[in-house]
DNA sequence: TCTTGACTTAGACATTGTCCAATGTAGGAT
DNA sequence: ATCCTACATTGGACAATGTCTAAGTCAAGA
């Protein structure tokens, strides 16, 4: 992540400290914030750092493919840096977490012709629920 | 889902106007209404049920297995009567409608233990994504 | 250093979902 | 058949998340 800022500059992206903090918070191992989550990490750093400009820069960053929007409980999106490794999702049921996974097999293959229903599918995701040692501890 | 009502009445639902009308308006097949339009529809049989109890009746209707929640985009949950046959969706990225789909391979088994970190995995759910036939052509 | 178009801001607004106190009612008891 | 009461429903306030806009600000090229 650290050259993700010369990679968006060398694309035209304009840099500003707002987006700098943004990218900096997002920056770390297994980091899944929410849109808030960041805006309060980004806010430490930059005070006055408006929530629009949080939503705004995390939508950018998700259209130039450098974070992967994760939604998976129908509660706030998260935010996922992890983009440029194929993986998959891991939920804690309880309390949100989400961890990164690796799988043994590629599922986009597991879909044959007939059950596709003319769609040109480009994607899939897999997500395992569970409950993490944390709160299973509880 | 002919039989759904029987089958609650069994587990001490208490049967009334409301319930009754939630329950066939998600019967179909295919079907994945959001809350509001569960909401809309019945409120074509039942003009006067609430928004609270239809969100109520789908929480339990979840609760008690008979009804997948579904929430692919961040946007509103989904409802899928269809909980008794193991399926997974595909999703339509741009207009956001859902068909179930059936898999050729079980995705519980692709995940390997050293990448469970301790969860108590329960739950394993696939979402291809693409383009349906419908907005492909506008 | 100047200029300009892109960026940021604050806050109003939209959507989706939850909660609560007051009222209504299904279904067992009589 | 009627009554009781615990459970269900209602409407509206509230909460959480996300989007939009008009006005001000600033990065970076000329």
């Amino acid at each position: 992540m650290s050259d993700l800022l010369e990679r968006l500059r060398g694309r035209g992206w304009r840099l500003t400290a707002q987006r700098r903090v943004v990218a900096e918070v997002l920056d770390g191992d297994h980091v899944h914030y929410t849109a808030d989550e960041v805006h309060a990490r980004a806010s430490e750093r930059l005070p006055e750092i408006s929530r629009a400009t949080v939503y705004n820069t995390l939508g950018e960053l998700v259209l130039l493919g450098e974070v992967l929007e994760v939604s998976t409980d129908g509660r706030a999106k998260r935010y996922d840096p992890n983009a440029h490794h194929d993986h998959h999702h891991l939920v804690c049921s309880q309390c949100g977490t989400i961890r990164d996974v690796h799988i043994e097999s590629d599922p986009m293959s597991a879909l044959p012709e007939p059950e596709r229903f003319g769609f040109e599918v480009s994607e899939v995701s897999v997500t395992f629920r569970g409950t993490c040692p944390n709160c299973a501890r509880a």
